[in-house]
RNA sequence: GCCCCCAUCGUCUAGAGGCCUAGGACGCCACCCUUUCAAGGUGGAGAUCAGGGGUUCGAAUCCCCUUGGGGGUACCA
């Protein structure tokens, strides 16, 4: 399935890519997956003082991971750019914008404008003063040619502005119907292009989506009233105009618009916290968008197949984290062995540098404790916290721990002992969790006591918590050497005088 | 201030005039399962569909007003 639509995503190099931007992406993704489209990434660089290597690499290898691969653009991992509308960075593409700002300079479309910062703000100031809106109050507006000759000769370079006229711009947006500004609410004649020569964002983005044939512009809905300024450019310029789609935000638990100060918007930080790819995804696509049916977990692909951008809601989202987990826990568990053993592994490396796990443990280990682990780690970074105690050999038990609440100090010393007895008579060949088990519960009928008391302290006594994985096969994925090396270490913790 | 947008359980949402005594999911509570923790199962609490006017035989769904919330108001993107 081949079609015209062409979607783009922009973002701007000055940060990590953020939780906002990948939302988008994925819209914008799955757009041009359900239509045959042609998806775009083309990076906005032109805050030259805000932009930085690392934070493009930042975003594009985060996009990549997040597996929403573009059609055309830059290369990750240091392929080649690629596309026929290259270069697809804007800060190389400043004679496309010298050009345009050339013709629309021509149109008297534009002009240069002289204004200094201080004048600006004196403008600003005195609007403010007086409760009315900011604009620019067209003081250069009307300079005649000898006039800015003048000036140039003086040695002032002047920004270029666009000319914005009285009227009514409006659009058919495709989440929100009919929205229609006043022009005379934009501000007034806008900068395009800076005195330094670098060109502004609203011009460059107007720019390069018609060169870069852009049919549908997807993006959040603090852009809605941007969006009058982009027409009049296309228009000026003589563009067609694209489709509009806004897309809700996503907000803080607060409902404010997202941000880094209330909320944990990189996206580095959800991959490095052991969030999968799957789940974000699927997160992020539920923001703002439902199938209409009572599924919940979709694959990338999936996604694609029923994603409609009409059925997207109007009001912005907030951010529910325990929702994420919550898929993040499904998808772990609808992860292969193979694949999930794979994921995991950076995650232990990372806890084995970080000292939280005295080994690394092999595949063969890991994939034997799949099957009692998988459904308790909501994440893949917290696999250490549930069984790093199999992987560390300096395990310290608080003897007072060990304790069970119905049991004494006494009864716990000769329940150990007597259950380590009864596991020593295994060898190698029965440590096996249902040839644990059954001398164990004939242990505590005999005397009397509750299994679950006696299971307790072996448990705690053998990996320091209280909270483990079933404790048979956790026994046995700790063998029998360690076992009954941590069952003497506890039963001599007991022995030990009261407050020795 | 001005402009624009939005409005269904705490949260994400289903709902395109009668199928709604408003459905699902997360979270919460209870029970079941159970050696702990999870997972899973069952059930429950939770929304007078922001409020008020219309339109209509009939409105969560259409219109208006009010209120509330959000976004934008740069020689940032």
């Amino acid at each position: 399935m081949r079609s015209d639509i062409r979607v783009r995503i922009a973002p701007s190099p000055t940060g990590p890519l953020h939780i906002g931007t990948a939302r988008t992406a994925l819209f914008n993704y799955l757009f041009a997956r359900h239509t045959g489209g042609t998806f775009v990434l083309r990076l906005e660089d032109t805050d030259v003082a805000r932009s930085t290597a690392a934070f493009e690499k930042d975003i594009l290898d985060g996009l990549h991971w997040l597996g929403l691969t573009w059609d055309e653009g830059p290369g990750v991992d240091g392929r080649e750019e690629q596309g026929p509308y290259a270069p697809y960075r804007q800060m190389a593409r400043l004679p496309e914008y010298a050009a345009a700002a050339e013709r629309l300079l021509a149109t008297d479309n534009a002009y240069p404008c002289y204004c200094t910062p201080e004048e600006l703000d004196a403008d600003r100031t005195a609007q403010e003063a007086r409760k009315l809106p900011p604009r620019y109050v067209g003081r250069c507006a009307t300079l005649t040619l000898e006039e800015r000759a003048a000036r140039e000769a003086e040695g002032r370079r002047g920004a270029l502005r666009f000319r914005v006229r009285p009227g009514v711009v409006g659009w058919n947006d495709i989440i929100r119907d009919r929205v229609e500004i006043d022009t005379s609410n934009l501000g007034g004649d806008f900068v395009i292009v800076r005195a330094d020569g670098t060109p502004l964002y609203h011009f460059t983005v107007v720019v390069d989506d018609m060169a870069m044939a852009i049919s549908h512009v997807i993006r959040g809905e603090d852009h809605v009233s941007n969006t009058p300024k982009h027409i009049l450019l296309f228009q000026a310029l003589g563009y067609e105009v694209p489709e509009f789609g806004h897309l809700p935000l996503i907000l803080n638990p607060d409902g404010t618009k997202m941000s880094k100060r209330k909320s944990q918007t990189a996206v580095a930080d959800y991959i490095a916290q052991g969030f999968t790819r799957e789940a974000l995804v699927n997160y992020f696509a539920f923001l703002g968008w439902s199938p209409g049916t009572e599924e919940e977990v979709f694959t990338l692909e999936e996604l694609g197949r029923r994603f409609d951008l009409e059925k997207v809601q109007k009001g912005g989202a907030r951010f529910d984290r325990e929702r994420l987990e919550w898929l993040n826990g499904q998808w772990i568990r609808r992860l292969d062995d193979e694949e999930l053993i794979a994921r995991l592994f950076p995650f232990l490396e990372a806890a084995a540098a970080a000292g939280e796990i005295g080994r690394m443990p092999t595949d063969d280990e890991l994939r034997a404790l799949l099957p009692i682990v998988r459904e308790r780690i909501p994440t893949l970074a917290s696999l250490p916290e549930l069984v790093g105690f199999l992987w560390t050999d300096d395990l310290s038990v608080d003897p007072a721990a060990i304790v069970p609440r119905r049991w004494d100090a006494g009864t716990t010393h000769d329940g150990l002992v007597a259950a380590r007895e009864v596991l020593a008579a295994h060898d190698a060949v029965t440590w096996e969790a249902d040839e644990l088990e059954p001398p164990l519960r004939d242990l505590v009928e005999a005397r009397g006591w509750k299994a679950g008391d006696l299971f307790m302290a072996i448990r705690v006594a053998t990996t320091g918590k209280t909270a483990t994985p079933p404790l048979f096969d956790t026994l046995v994925a700790l063998g029998r050497e360690r076992t009954l090396a941590r069952l003497d270490a506890a039963i001599a913790s007991l022995s030990a005088p009261a407050g020795a």
